[in-house]
DNA sequence: CAAACACTTACGGCGCGTTAGAGTTG
DNA sequence: TCAACTCTAACGCGCCGTAAGTGTTT
């Protein structure tokens, strides 16, 4: 099974003109047929040349590729860990890249110039005060002012990350218990009611939601 | 204020190289001084080298730096977005590769072949088998059955980002609850601490904790 | 006068795409 | 004989690092 540059090209997709390049820098060298001079592969070069694309497709260089495909299994695995901490590091200079762009289109729009932090910290007590509008008289009424102070200073200890997943995840659960309540099929869980309501109020107080 | 061509690079932390890239480019052209023909820089170009630092480490490239100088902010913010969405396509580029590496050192350590959301799922199955062993009766005791089994149908509903996050949310705001009631600062809030124990028991319920 | 600095020109690197000119096969 | 294929050599890209050889300032 001789394969002639085209044809391998077609078979694989790559160009003939990678290839010969691949040929050059001795990661996929050809044998020659001795009249033309014309390159042929092996069915053993198909092989390796499958292995190359994986590993390209891994991001990976053909410096490193070179030497990869001559590794074994387990040295392999080794490799690939330690392509995944460059690949990690590239992900977070590109996450800093977008905050600092994002941070920068904030600022040209003359809005907020303050920190992450800082910008967080107002986020909340904006929250707050919306939330004093709309709920705190009938929070007091229902739960007393000292409830209420104490949600205010829970929510205020949240973190972004929490800040960001507390919605879906609290309408998960709340959703999940009043439909096992309204549905019927659940039919003696006062229990469970209680503390979907309980919870209900609780995000009321913090979120004026729900 | 005229500088000469390595006093800015010292200035600005660029090689003088660079400099002279920049000049021959059109990026940032150097006036001439008369009889030796030797660069120097305003005070003006300095500042323009300080937006094309900028615009360099947002990760544009020069080509498209050199349009961005000479544009007003409402485009400039325009730009920024567009190379955002550039920027967002390379970090999913990135993410595809780590999964695909990782997925692989999973199948040569000739483990686990599943999916990321079957993975999730036999995780949750596990902790809730966990769950159970601790804590079933001591729930289906104090709640009752049906209690018991509306928190394993929540739980089972969370997303992966839920389960990262509900520790320290959880965490967060039951401390600040009991803080609030051990400390005595808030005497009378006897609403709060129920609310917290619910949350507490609730949260007991589903992940055997506190 | 020498050291320090300035100038221009040009190769190298990564991974090929893309001519350009010339020989080989079917 | 002619189309279709093969070969080698070389430029280009993006952003400079790194000489090499020569002129200018201090």
């Amino acid at each position: 099974m001789k394969y002639k540059i085209n044809e391998l090209a077609k078979l694989s997709g790559v160009t003939t003109r990678t290839l010969r390049y691949y040929d050059k820098i001795d990661l996929l060298k050809a044998k020659r047929m001795t009249e033309s001079n014309y390159r042929y592969y092996t069915k053993k070069d198909v092989e390796i040349l499958q292995q190359i694309m994986l590993y390209k497709e891994f991001g990976f260089e053909l410096e490193q590729i070179k030497h990869m495909i001559q590794t074994k299994q387990k040295l392999k695995i080794e490799k690939f860990k330690t392509h995944l901490i460059t690949l990690n590091k590239e992900k977070q200079r590109i996450n800093k890249l977008i905050k600092n762009i994002e941070k920068t289109i904030q600022a040209m729009k003359g809005e907020i110039t303050m920190t992450d932090i800082e910008k967080f910290e107002g986020l909340k007590d904006k929250l707050i005060d919306e939330n004093d509008k709309q709920y705190k008289e009938e929070v007091i009424q229902k739960w007393g002012n000292d409830a209420y102070q104490t949600s205010v200073k829970a929510f205020k200890k949240m973190s972004k990350e929490d800040y960001m997943h507390f919605e879906s995840l609290s309408k998960n659960i709340i959703d999940t218990l009043l439909e096992a309540y309204n549905t019927g099929n659940d039919p003696k869980s006062e229990t469970a009611l209680r503390a979907a309501k309980m919870h209900k109020e609780w995000i009321g107080i913090a979120w004026g939601r729900y």
